[in-house]
RNA sequence: GCGACUGUAGCUCAGGUGGUUAGAGUGCCAGGUUGUGGCCCUGGAGGUCGUCGGUUCAAGUCCGAUCAGUCGCCCCA
């Protein structure tokens, strides 16, 4: 868990909301170019929905869910994932029904139970995209060349590791083959593979283990075992991305966490990020919608991690495009009695509903004081207003950058700086 | 859930083998006549030394526990 602030700490740079917006914004735009719309649904959820959709066997049901029963005896969850909440959102407004094809993103914070560490948090934020409706291998590849473009566009260096889990009728087939070839050497295994093996054979791939690794070496491979028509599609997609110059690879021993994965899954993994360099991942599903209690409806998608989004950024040194927070124009009174300062009050008030962003100081600051707030918030026109001013309807417009200043009617101000503007 | 390391001003950090009122830089605030800014000069505020307990005449410093954080394992975003 972690704030973020508005100012920025020479510790964490990236934890700011300057660059958080910056990074959304990216995001969005990406999205909606791409004919995605929003979807916003709630951090709880009733527990048997991740059950259901995740796995009760995977490790995010197991041992990472914030679960909680409620006054009313209800489990409920905050969500680990965002694509079971939408599934569960789209059914119960009948999404599928009315759009036979539905593009959807979302932005919205994650939560897992797990031993927090540099880009891991227990509440972290996810960019993601869900697609309902399709089989076509193009839309596999829209839905990585998105995730791809997404970082490459920022300047984070990344690469893709591609799979195919086939369908379940194909999994059950490998999954037998896999434990037939590990059944002999099942004593060498390390307690978590033999955990795996009993529990979950699929992710005994998943391990890093040196022993565990050698034992596999030899072990057959799940895209052997791919029927015909999930080989194809595979194929496709491959055929796809090369079509679109996105670089990949090919990783047999790429298992995602869920079990809800079908057909082809995929992580996109960082460089220079520790122990956490997976980027994003995602995958097609098409069996979760039916699994969830909707008609059968395939979908896939992706979530992009905001944390280590930022993260690669600040290890490769890009600082994201942000916003302009400096004030267009800053008001300074003068005088004894303040004597600008009603005008000023109004002034402020015209120049905001003008769309010109602009402050002033209240903190009583002295005259010195006011031009030194107006620097250090990086004002480009300091707008001075003292007796002389308001006894002739004027005020005075300073550019900062250059230093030149004007009289000018009070009237004209949001004209003028405008036209400055231009 | 397991392991290693780290906790001293808002921030970045100093504070050999325990010894008076715990320091610096930076930031913040004020002043340098409230009619001209950035720079500069002067001054100021701000710390129960993570917390609790122990050893000692004496603990920021040694010991224990606890909490938090960082990093790694696991897993993932």
């Amino acid at each position: 868990m972690y704030d973020v602030l508005p100012y920025a700490s020479s510790k964490e740079p990236w934890l700011t909301t300057a660059r958080w917006r910056a990074i959304e914004r990216h995001f969005r735009e990406m999205v909606l170019r791409a004919g995605y719309r929003e979807i916003r649904t709630p951090i709880l959820e009733p527990t048997e929905l991740f059950k259901r959709s995740i796995g009760e066997a995977t490790d995010i049901v197991s041992k990472e869910m914030f679960t909680f029963v409620d006054r009313g005896e209800r489990s409920l969850t905050m969500k680990p994932e965002g694509t079971a909440p939408a599934v569960r959102a789209c059914i119960e407004h009948g999404l599928f029904a009315e759009h036979p094809l539905l593009k959807l993103f979302y932005i919205g914070q994650n939560f897992r139970y797990e031993r927090g560490q540099k880009g891991r948090y227990r509440q972290h934020q996810q960019l993601g995209v869900e697609v309902f409706g399709a089989t076509d291998p193009a839309i596999d590849a829209e839905v990585l060349a998105l995730a791809m473009s997404f970082f490459t566009t920022l300047g984070v260096r990344c690469r893709l590791h591609l799979n195919s889990v086939g369908t379940s009728e194909c999994r059950a087939t490998y999954r037998e083959a896999l434990k037939a070839y590990v059944r002999p050497s099942l004593a060498h295994l390390s307690e978590e593979g033999k955990m795996r093996f009993e529990v979950n054979p699929l992710r005994m791939l998943d391990t890093k283990d040196q022993k565990d690794l050698a034992i596999l070496a030899g072990a057959p491979v799940l895209r052997d075992f791919l029927s015909e028509e999930s080989s194809q599609h595979f194929a496709q997609v491959q055929e796809y991305l090369t079509a679109l110059n996105i670089p990949f690879a090919i990783d047999d021993g790429l298992v995602r966490g869920f079990d809800y994965y079908s057909g082809t899954v995929f992580e996109i993994k960082g460089e220079g990020l520790g122990a956490q360099d997976a980027l994003g991942g995602g995958g097609r599903y098409d069996g979760l919608v039916e699994e969830c209690g909707g008609t059968a409806v395939p979908g896939l998608g992706f979530g992009i991690g905001m944390e280590r989004c930022l993260l690669a950024l600040e290890a490769l040194g890009i600082a994201p495009p942000q916003d302009d927070e400096s004030p267009v124009a800053f008001i300074i009174t003068a005088g004894e009695q303040q004597a600008g300062k009603t005008t000023a009050v109004r002034l402020l008030q015209t120049l905001r509903s003008a769309g010109i962003a602009a402050d002033m100081d209240y903190l009583g600051k002295n005259f010195r004081r006011q031009f030194k707030r107006a620097d250090d918030l990086g004002t480009k026109f300091y707008i001075i207003i003292g007796e002389d001013e308001v006894a002739s309807g004027t005020v005075q417009l300073k550019d900062r950058a250059s230093g030149e200043q004007e009289k000018i009617e009070l009237d004209s101000v949001v004209p003028v700086i405008k036209s400055k503007l231009l």
